[in-house]
RNA sequence: GCGAGGGUAGCCAAGCUAGGUCAAAGGCGCCAGACUUAAGAUCUGGUUGCGAAGGCAUUCGUGCGUUCGAAUCGCACCCCCCGCACCA
């Protein structure tokens, strides 16, 4: 080994013998297979510090799973459908400022090459290009003969295949769907396209058609079983109405609602055509008919109901809304005559229809009076109606007077009634924003229903059942995501899969149609084991329905498949074979960005299409990577890319920082002086093997071992079982905190302490432990200490947990001496003392023994100081210390009592010869502290001028500092 | 709003699911000492306060509570972050 770590050098070099030899090309054996993926990255961009640590962290596991003995299948591929590589193409051909900016200086690209990326396919060609050698470059051990891109032509017959399975199964359908919309741009709004409202959420409204003769007059809520409390309708007179005609479904009807109201409905799946403008004045004052309950309620004006809500005209619901109540309160001594309106609204009665167990009758009522809300205008208003909404939605029931719906939670009944509501033609469902949405053109957008959509039909509750039974059966790592899973499967609806812009493959049996992105993105972990296949001369022509039924559903016969496809039969029987050995898939490994789409579709696009034996069996997840606190961003930066950590730092020192630097689902932010201090740390490690290895040191396991090296070996063994338990979760950081730093801690102690015979295999086993996380130093020193050619540490037998080797004893043992030395340093500390001589004194025996009694006494649970004192005044020996015994007991008691049941159960076993162990010990002692020391028993010292030896206790030796 | 996760010493962070070994791992930073011509690296010690004997006091978002004993359990409250879709 040099004399300087230059981790350029060394991993230029292992990158080399690793491709040359190929050991990471993997082929069915006898061995257990282990098939781990990462979902692959899109390629709008370089790789950058996020894919690096999921990377890394698949990377490990591969490596660790392959030194286990395991047969690892570890691929790649590249993702480019969808729209944004498209986009990306148009601003490059524009010049865009921003985008030549980022991409130049963030990404890295010299701007005479950025510029020539003007159409996605160079784009394409580029960054697959730099991303493979990225990944090369930090040492993944990938078998990069699998590889392929998503518009690849085989792959995209492998896509029509699943989409026209998928069909048949009809797990496609057709339907429409609402989005964001701007009425100028005539198109859908993406967030980042949006100026105002990027929180706004599309909210489904149910509009209750209440009847006015002939004319509806439709109410928007977001609580249509509050249908059976109406007491009146509002309508603001100074708002502008319009009647309209409304065609859906083939049904044809006249509504009067606000003019905006009539804008927005334009835009659904509805026909609208303008009839007239109506005057506020001519629908306040008349009696409406409710369409479920049958009663005539009349129309009252308000001020709170605005035009640009719902259909601007509102139900009102004095029982269960504070606004209700308030408006209507508000009236009661007004003039309405205006109105035409002459009755007593004091004798509209409140119609209470859920019972929430924190109201009584009128919860409207009760949440005013309690916040004092004064009137309509009064801001608490709102803040009443959110608490009476809360608990009522959590803890309501409905009441007897809503028929066959009484004694439903009010969390479970909406989508029921709506349904009822909808199949009854007296309700609808109406989508409305959140808050107000903005388009950049400056331009108010709506929602808009795009009719004809091909959707995923996620829905689907035999589906969600399977997806289910999927997850119960999957490990998910960490564990506590299992619920996130379930939840998201529950909460997953209908998904649009069809697209008009972008990269992909088209629908197959709708060929106007593009396969959206996230759906041609389910199972190409299966096409992974056949594309190695697609060099041998075989074209997208062959790959025909019958060959992947054959190969992937084992449904058609391999000899009818190769007929069909005109691939050789052997070829065929090879591909289904291998995907027999490899399937399924062990642990996809992902960030937790895809919980909610890619992972959940992975899921469920498995189960539809595979037999139970080959859905996945564990997923885990990883947090995100911030830039010094910040965000990284692929269009707008900051970004670091994996190219620039790895140019500036190398490939060891990046892995073992990002995998360091946070665990599992925490998210991790990458400092400039954290990097910094993992480089200092794989100095350290280089040079501590340096000079093992130039030592010439050898085993030493066959010679005496002493009482240190003994420590060492089973301090070693925990190290490895924490490694490999934390391995066997992901957590890498746990992982790394135990082999690389405790472990580093103890050799140091080890060295400290004298220890020298057993270098040379600590130096083995901790080589091959860093392994899958610095392969390429570990690689350069395990050539060092001897292994010739081909002998890869990658693939050296992962270091295991020995139980022969742990030595409680000897563990004991330091841990006396190097408290020892801890006590012995504090108090010339506290002192200021520089001692001319140290005089340790060790329990007396007396001591130990009723140590040990109590300790028994405890574990058989019936330890107190009345007891120990009486078992101990047996003892005979122990009358001649009566005096000093009580005082001892009284101390030892809540010592002993006070501790678990592990630590009791360890000491009670050791019987440890504490001044033999000190008086070895005393010259390393001497050494530390600078002045000879001296071991005595306190039961005959030879040496004892300030009577020091009688605070002597087991595990505790006295301690005399002499001037 | 709904769903999920989290608040630990200067910073990052372990521990909390099985309460006592927790003044609380480890890393970083900082301070001091050793080594060195010096710096860096490395090693040693310190890093809540007090302390001329290994100790004591007070800490783990806030407040109650359970317990002989709580960072760890219960209740209430405050605060932070993430996802909520047709977009990869």
């Amino acid at each position: 080994m040099q004399q300087d770590y230059k981790p350029g050098e060394i991993e230029k070099k292992w990158q080399e013998r690793w491709s040359k030899s190929r050991i990471f090309e993997a082929e069915p054996s006898e061995d257990e297979k282990f098939f781990i993926t990462i979902p692959y990255p899109y390629l709008n961009g370089n790789l950058h510090a996020g894919h690096t640590r999921t990377f890394t962290i698949g990377d490990v596991v591969a490596r660790y799973r392959r030194m286990l003995g395991f047969n690892v299948l570890f691929p790649m591929g590249f993702h480019v459908t969808g729209t944004p590589i498209v986009g990306l193409a148009e601003l490059i051909q524009n010049r865009e400022p921003q985008t030549m900016e980022v991409y130049s200086r963030f990404h890295g690209i010299p701007l005479d090459v950025l510029e020539t990326l003007d159409t996605p396919e160079k784009i394409v060609d580029y960054f697959k290009v730099e991303s493979e050698f990225n990944m090369r470059s930090i040492g993944y051990s990938i078998d990069w003969r699998r590889k392929f891109t998503t518009t690849d032509p085989h792959y995209k017959k492998f896509i029509e295949w699943q989409f026209n399975l998928l069909y048949d199964k009809s797990l496609i359908v057709k339907g429409s769907h609402p989005v964001k919309w701007c009425p100028h741009d005539n198109n859908p709004v993406e967030d980042h396209d949006i100026l105002h409202g990027e929180s706004a959420t599309i909210v489904d409204f149910t509009f209750l058609k209440f009847k006015y003769d002939d004319v509806v007059l439709p109410c928007a809520t977001l609580r249509p079983e509050t249908i059976f409390g109406v007491t009146n309708l509002w309508v603001n007179p100074d708002i502008e109405h319009v009647k309209i005609k409304v065609e859906k479904d083939g049904r044809e009807e006249f509504w009067i609602v606000s003019k905006e109201a009539y804008r927005k409905l334009t835009f659904t799946d509805r026909k609208v055509d303008f009839v007239e403008n109506v005057p506020s004045s001519s629908i306040i004052g008349i009696k409406v008919k409710n369409p479920l309950t049958g009663a005539e309620v009349i129309t009252l004006p308000a001020s709170f109901v605005k035009g640009g809500n719902g259909s601007g005209i509102v139900m009102s619901v004095p029982a269960h809304a504070p606004y209700d109540y308030l408006a209507l309160r508000d009236l009661y001594d007004r003039d309405l005559s205006e109105f035409g309106i002459d009755e007593d609204l004091r004798r509209i009665e409140f119609i209470s229809l859920i019972k929430a167990p924190e109201f009584g009758e009128y919860p409207a009522v009760e949440a005013v009076e309690k916040f004092g809300v004064t009137d309509q205008d009064d801001p608490r208003a709102e803040e009443a109606t959110k608490v009476v909404y809360r608990r009522e939605f959590h803890g309501g029931v409905l009441k007897e007077n809503t028929g066959k719906y009484a004694g439903i939670a009010v969390s479970k009944i909406k989508d029921v009634l709506t349904q009822d509501l909808i199949e009854q033609g007296i309700g609808e469902v109406f989508y409305e924003f959140s808050e107000p949405v903005v388009c950049r053109c400056g331009t108010p957008c709506v929602v808009n229903m795009v009719r004809g959509q091909w959707f995923l039909n996620y829905s689907n509750p035999e589906w969600k059942e399977k997806v289910y039974r999927c997850i119960e059966k999957m490990d998910i790592i960490p564990e506590e995501l299992r619920l996130e899973f379930n939840n998201k499967v529950d909460w997953l609806k209908d998904k649009a899969c069809a697209r008009r812009k972008g990269l992909g493959t088209n629908l197959p049996f709708d060929k106007k149609w593009l396969i959206e992105s996230l759906g041609d993105s389910t199972i190409y972990m299966s096409y992974y084991i056949m594309a190695k296949f697609f060099a041998d001369g075989i074209t997208p022509e062959h790959l025909t329905p019958a060959l992947f039924d054959h190969v992937l559903l084992g449904k058609v016969t391999a000899e009818d498949a190769a007929k069909d496809s005109g691939v050789p039969v052997e070829t065929i029987k090879q591909m289904r074979s291998d995907f027999e050995y490899w399937y399924p898939v062990d642990l996809r490994s992902s960030g937790k960005d895809l919980i909610p789409n890619h992972l959940l579709f992975f899921l469920f696009h498995h189960v539809a299409i595979f037999e139970e034996d080959k859905w996945p069996l564990a997923i885990a997840i990883n947090g995100f990577v911030s830039l010094e606190g910040k965000k990284m961003s692929k269009s707008k930066g900051p970004l670091l890319t994996l190219k620039d950590a790895v140019d500036n730092y190398g490939a060891d020192i990046s892995r073992l920082y990002i995998l360091s630097s946070a665990e599992q689902t925490q998210d991790a932010d990458w400092k400039n002086s954290g990097i910094e201090a993992a480089r200092k740390q794989m100095d350290r490690l280089y040079g501590f093997a340096a000079d093992i290895v130039s030592s010439g040191a050898s085993s030493g396991m066959k010679g005496e071992l002493k009482l240190i090296d003994r420590w060492i070996l089973s301090r070693l063994q925990h190290r490895i079982q924490e490694t490999n338990d934390a391995l066997d979760s992901i957590q890498t950081r746990h992982a790394l905190q135990n082999s690389f730093f405790l472990l580093y801690n103890d050799v140091k102690w080890y060295q400290r302490r004298g220890g020298s015979a057993l270098l040379y295999d600590i130096m083995d086993t901790w080589v091959r432990l860093l392994s899958p996380f610095t392969p390429h130093l570990c690689e350069e020193i395990w050539e060092t200490m001897g292994h010739g050619e081909g002998d890869f540490v990658s693939f050296a037998a992962y270091p295991v947990y020995d139980e022969g080797l742990v030595d409680m004893s000897a563990e004991f043992a330091e841990e006396l001496v190097s408290n020892t030395l801890a006590d012995i340093e504090e108090i010339a500390r506290v002192t200021k003392m520089s001692p001319k001589k140290v005089i340790l004194y060790t329990s007396p025996a007396w001591k130990t023994e009723a140590y040990k009694v109590a300790l028994s006494m405890q574990r058989d649970g019936n330890l107190n100081v009345g007891a120990l004192m009486k078992s101990l005044m047996a003892v005979p020996d122990m009358k001649r210390y009566g005096k000093e015994v009580p005082a001892f007991v009284k101390k030892l008691v809540p010592d002993i009592t006070s501790m678990n049941t592990e630590k009791i159960e360890m000491l009670a076993d050791f019987d440890l010869n504490e001044e033999a162990i000190l008086k070895e010990a005393s010259g390393f002692l001497a050494a530390e502290i600078g002045c000879p020391v001296e071991v005595y028993s306190a039961d005959a010292p030879q040496y004892d001028p300030e009577k020091k030896s009688r605070f002597a206790v087991p595990l505790r030796p006295a301690i005399y500092l002499e001037k």
